[in-house]
RNA sequence: CGGAGUGUAGCGCAGUCUGGUAGCGCAUCUGCUUUGGGAGCAGAUGGUCGCAGGCUCAAAUCCUGCCACUCCGACCA
């Protein structure tokens, strides 16, 4: 891509309304742009970031065994009457009149809607297990919206359902899930710890929250130290072993981590204290086991082996897309602006010409650009009439992990320098090298 | 929803107390010179001062009402 023909508003100054790092950046960064209160949209280079992001976590849904289906984002209010939650909801439900007068919401969530398509075509013991799941915008009226797109009202979420004839095959289900979880933070370069969730009315054990440490989080959490040096599943690992599966689970739930809400003064003094990690964090993604609370009412219903029929035990798995951008800055930043890990970055290197109209690095950039190309390496390439200090400033703040610098003082060697984002290394390699350097 | 603020050029701000024909920096445009960490000089463009009403010879400035946005708190992915 070509910046002069990329759409890339940069800000030099920080817009007064943006309190924490990730909003600012991500405003000067021209990768968003408010539009009302908690309602944002969302630019090229902010887009490509949410794409990103989507792209692992589809790849973890899926190897985990979930299927993806997409749902519209308005709803009819009869479904939420079904379930009893259009009056229990409150005002944080967007109500709204179609032409013909008939109560309709903005979805702030799909429980009820998928329950629906589910009782419609799944009537066996045979058809399970199975876990639905889709990336979509929701909807909720915060009374106070605030921090960018870490709480705004409009919100990309992607929400997984799954449906067991039974509370074990459920807790697998959940089980599976979990891992899912700790891959997708982990391929984002995040560290996510799996704090235990109040689990409302339903009870038992099966809720957590995944929380990122960051200096800027929302809220106090407080965990073990061990869990920062886990090991996180690898990619080989079997979704069907469920012995197995309910290890990792059992390891990755067996030290103290709890969000203030949550937490427990007397087991957290247990730990010793050289272990003990009390921080500020962020919620990234939270997974629930809900039994029936949804299938019982709405008469999501199977027949089991024995002829007899029994509603379909459930849970709900949701990961915010558009917050976890913020949370990857929030958690990824320096001075100069972002600083992208890999799975997450807009464009892979920058191509900066350091002489714009010079015979010599006009050359050189197209070559490379082409090179890049050929490699399937996405590349941004600063191609603007700036001055080399300009685009340095703007390669650092937009954070891509790679920059290749292109001026006559290297040219004249035949190289080209290479700088690495996230540690500010640089290597001076041979044109020629470049790619390979990178890739 | 309680409390506190802010709305003046694309962005950041001054001017408001004490009414008198709207200003600064950056950005943008033109020209020349520059080219390895946000260049210099010269010139230029751009604003119904959030909206509506009122007081006044005269309102960004005073009065009344409304709207929008931000921050703290309670609440939430």
């Amino acid at each position: 891509m070509l910046l002069t023909r990329f759409f890339l508003p940069i800000l030099r100054d920080t817009p007064k309304e943006a309190e924490i790092v990730s909003h600012r950046l991500m405003l000067r960064a021209g990768m968003l742009r408010q539009q009302a209160a908690g309602s944002y949209a969302w630019l090229p280079l902010g887009l490509r970031v949410l794409e990103k992001i989507n792209r692992v976590i589809r790849e973890e849904q899926n190897r985990s065994g979930a299927v993806e289906l997409l749902m519209p984002t308005i709803q009819s209010a009869d479904l939420w009457r079904e379930s009893g939650r259009y009056d229990a909801y409150g005002k944080e439900m967007l109500r709204i009149k179609d032409r013909h007068d008939r109560d309709m919401l903005y979805g702030p969530t799909n429980e009820e809607m998928i329950t629906d398509i589910f009782r419609s075509y799944v009537k066996s013991y045979k058809d399970l297990p199975l876990n639905l799941y889709h990336i979509q915008w929701k909807f909720r009226d915060e009374v106070r919206p605030r921090f960018g797109v870490m709480r705004s009202r409009e919100f990309l979420m992607k929400d997984a359902y799954s449906f067991d004839l039974d509370q074990a095959g459920a807790r697998h289900a959940y089980n599976k899930m979990f891992i899912a979880y700790l891959r997708t933070f982990a391929r984002l370069g995040l560290k996510a710890i799996p704090m235990r969730a109040d689990t409302g009315p339903i009870g038992g054990d099966l809720s957590h929250e995944f929380i990122i440490l960051a200096s800027t989080g929302e809220s106090e959490v407080f965990c073990h130290k061990d869990y920062l040096d886990f090991g996180v599943p690898d990619e080989n690992t079997s979704f069907d072993e469920i012995g197995r599966v309910q290890e990792i689970v059992d390891k990755w739930t067996s030290l103290y981590a709890a969000t203030s809400e949550m937490h427990d003064q007397a087991a957290f003094d247990a730990i010793p204290e050289d272990k003990r990690a009390s921080a500020r964090g962020i919620e990234v993604g939270h997974i629930f086991y809900f039994g029936t609370k949804y299938s019982e009412p709405m008469k999501a219903v199977v027949t089991k082996p024995d002829g007899s029929s029994a509603p379909v035990h459930m849970g709900s798995y949701g990961i915010g897309p558009s917050r976890l951008v913020a949370a990857l800055i929030e958690a990824n930043h320096d001075d100069a602006g972002v600083i992208w890990p890999e799975a997450a970055a807009p464009f892979k290197v920058a191509l900066l010409n350091l002489k714009q109209g010079d015979a010599a690095t006009d050359g050189a950039c197209a070559q490379l650009y082409h090179a890049l190309a050929a490699a399937g390496v996405d590349a941004l390439y600063d191609d603007r009439d700036e001055r080399p200090g300009a685009k340095f400033a703007t390669a650092d703040l937009i954070g891509l992990p790679w920059q290749i610098m292109v001026g006559p003082r290297s040219l004249g060697e035949g190289k080209v320098e290479i700088k690495r984002r996230a540690t500010g290394e640089r290597t001076l390699v041979p044109i020629a090298d470049a790619v390979a350097a990178i890739a």
